[in-house]
DNA sequence: AATCTAGGCAACCGCGCACGA
DNA sequence: TTCGTGCGCGGTTGCCTAGAT
C-alpha cells in the first residue's frame, strides 16, 4: 500500500475506533443521543455521544436493533411470500425491498435470503439464477406458501405463537378479508396445476418446511425445453425473473394454455399490483 | 461429556452516489 | 470542475449457538 494513501481503516485503528458487537452501554449512549437528536450526521452522533465507533457503525447499530419498532425472528409466511415476489422482481435491492416490510431491515431479509433461500438452492445443485430455481420457487414454493397461509387463515387454533402480537392482529386474515383466497392471491391466469409443474420439475416440497426440497435433481434433469437459454439471467428493472421475457419456452405455454394477451412481462404479473398492495397493507 | 459442524445473525468492508465548499 | 465528506447499499466475514456425533 502507498504509504502517503492512509485509508480508512488505518486511521480508525489511529482513532482506538472500537468494533465488533455493541455494548449495552454503547447503545444506552447511542439511544440517548438520538432522541435528542435525531437521526443522521452519524459522524457527529458517534464523536458526540462519546462512542469510539465509526458513524457507519453507529448508523447500522440504530437501524438495524436500535431503532423503534425494528421487527426481530421469526419471518412470517407472508413475509416470506412478499419477500421471494419482491426479490423476483428487484432481485437483491435489499433495502427497497425492506421498505415493503415494515420493521424489517434489509440486513435481515438478506440474510433470510442467503440462508433460508440459498440453501434451498444448493439441495437443488443449483444456482439461485437459475432457471430451475426460479421456476421451483415460482411454480412449488410460492404456491405452497399460499396454500400454507390459506390453511392457517382458515384455522386460526393452527396459527404458530407469534412473537410480535401487535402484527398478528386479526387484519392477519389476509385471504378472508380481502375476499381472497390464498391461492387467489396468486394470479389464476399465470398459475398452471401446480401438481402438473411441480412434477415436470420433479421437485417436491416438504409439508412441514417452508422452503424445503425433499427431492434433489441435480440440474441436469431438468428437461430440455426448461433450459432454453444459457442458465444465467441478467437482471434487469423488471426484476431477476427477467429471463421470462427472453422468449422460453414457458412463456409461449402459458400464453397458449391461459390466453396470456398484451406486451406485459408475464413474470411481473406473476402477481399483480393489487396482490402485491394488498400483501403490503397487510404487513403494515 | 467433549468435540465437531452447520446455521443464523450481527457487524464490518468496500464501493458508489449525492452534496456542499 | 474538483475534491472532501457523509451516507446508503450490497457483499462478506466471523462469532455464537444448537444439534449431531
Amino acid at each position: 500500500m502507498n504509504a502517503q494513501v492512509r485509508t480508512e481503516t488505518d486511521q480508525e485503528q489511529d482513532m482506538g475506533v472500537r468494533k465488533g458487537p455493541w455494548t449495552i452501554e454503547e447503545d444506552s449512549l447511542l439511544d440517548h443521543y438520538i432522541s435528542i437528536h435525531g437521526e443522521g450526521h452519524w459522524n457527529t452522533a458517534a464523536r458526540c455521544a462519546g462512542l469510539k465507533r465509526t458513524g457507519k457503525s453507529c448508523r447500522l447499530r440504530w437501524l438495524n436493533y436500535l431503532r423503534p419498532n425494528v421487527r426481530r425472528g421469526n419471518i412470517t409466511l407472508q413475509e416470506q411470500l412478499l419477500i421471494l415476489q419482491l426479490h423476483s422482481r428487484w432481485g437483491n435491492r435489499w433495502s427497497k425491498i425492506a421498505q415493503q416490510l415494515p420493521g424489517r431491515t434489509d440486513n435481515e431479509i438478506k440474510n433470510y435470503w442467503r440462508t433460508r433461500v440459498q440453501k434451498q438452492a444448493k439441495q437443488l445443485k443449483c444456482d439461485v439464477n437459475s432457471k430451475q430455481f426460479r421456476d421451483t420457487m415460482r411454480y412449488v414454493w410460492i404456491p405452497r406458501l399460499i396454500e400454507r397461509i390459506r390453511a392457517e387463515s382458515e384455522s386460526p387454533m393452527d396459527q404458530p405463537i407469534i412473537s410480535t402480537p401487535t402484527y398478528y392482529s386479526s387484519q392477519i386474515d389476509i385471504p378472508v378479508a380481502a375476499s381472497k383466497s390464498g391461492s387467489d392471491l396468486m394470479d389464476q391466469n399465470f398459475m398452471p396445476e401446480i401438481s402438473g409443474i411441480s412434477d415436470s420439475l420433479d421437485v417436491h416440497v416438504s409439508p412441514g418446511s417452508d422452503l424445503t426440497v425433499s427431492q434433489n435433481p441435480p440440474c441436469g434433469h431438468y428437461s430440455d425445453s426448461m433450459q432454453n437459454g444459457s442458465g444465467s439471467y441478467p437482471e434487469n428493472d423488471c426484476g431477476s425473473w427477467g429471463w421470462y421475457r427472453h422468449g422460453m419456452d414457458m412463456q409461449g405455454v402459458e400464453q397458449e394454455r391461459y390466453g396470456l394477451v398484451g406486451g406485459g412481462d408475464s413474470l411481473e404479473n406473476l402477481w399483480n399490483e393489487e396482490d402485491i398492495w394488498f400483501l403490503h397493507q397487510q404487513l403494515m
